[in-house]
DNA sequence: AGGATACTTACCCATATGGCTAACCTTGAT
DNA sequence: ATCAAGGTTAGCCATATGGGTAAGTATCCT
């Protein structure tokens, strides 16, 4: 299994998440897989290398074709790591309150300083 | 609020993941998130300014100090979108047994292909 | 007023990323 | 044997990214 750094990279890319999403309806060959998208095919085997190279999917060659497939417990990596943050900040939602309306009433011109 | 490509992007940075991390224990000024990082203010808030781009943090100066704040709306929606699509391939799991299972047998020189 | 504090701006640099084309290698079909 | 199909490799290019320094601005403290 990658780092979270190589897997949140990996789901950064427009491109990347489609494939990703095209996989969840079974596993599929590069040249399927590559259609929908305007790209040339070896821009975008390098999107699918960078989905393999964080073992977001697998991939096997039969003959000529290369058929490539989810490994769902990656992304379970991703989401398990957002989610534990969720239960943390949760825990905490009554300190941002009084950090918001805090500062709110005596700050209107606010917006011009971000 | 941002995109998934600049949410999983700014996540993909183990600073900025870092900096969420220490977030979650409630709102914190700059120089405080800034510490535990071994690296210039200057680089270190171009990574506060990725996280603020996306809406994953909020920030508020007051004086010359500038409080920074989780905004966990943002972050669920990367939780949702990776849920989703555990959603959709836990019901497409069979086909990608049926994958694996029918390559293995004829193949056992699989990993050299790689 | 003068100095310290907390950023902030401007600018530089090396590497990574996403895109391309051209040419090559297997495998399957005729 | 030859040709088409499906990748794959190699190399080029522009921009983005993550890091740095130097100098500036705005507050706060004494």
């Amino acid at each position: 299994m990658a780092n979270l750094d190589s897997i949140f990279h990996a789901l950064s890319d427009c491109t990347r998440r489609a494939v990703v999403q095209q996989l969840t309806g079974g596993p599929a060959s590069v040249k399927t897989l590559a259609e929908p998208h305007a790209m040339a095919l070896p821009t975008f085997l390098k999107h699918l290398q960078v989905l393999e190279a964080c073992d977001l999917i697998v991939t096997r060659k039969t003959g000529r074709v290369r058929t490539c497939a989810l490994q769902p417990e990656t992304a379970q990596a991703a989401e398990h790591w957002l989610s534990t943050q969720r239960g943390l900040w949760e825990r905490r939602l009554d300190r941002l309150d009084s950090f918001l309306t805090a500062q709110t009433p005596k700050d209107p011109d606010d917006a011009a300083q971000s």
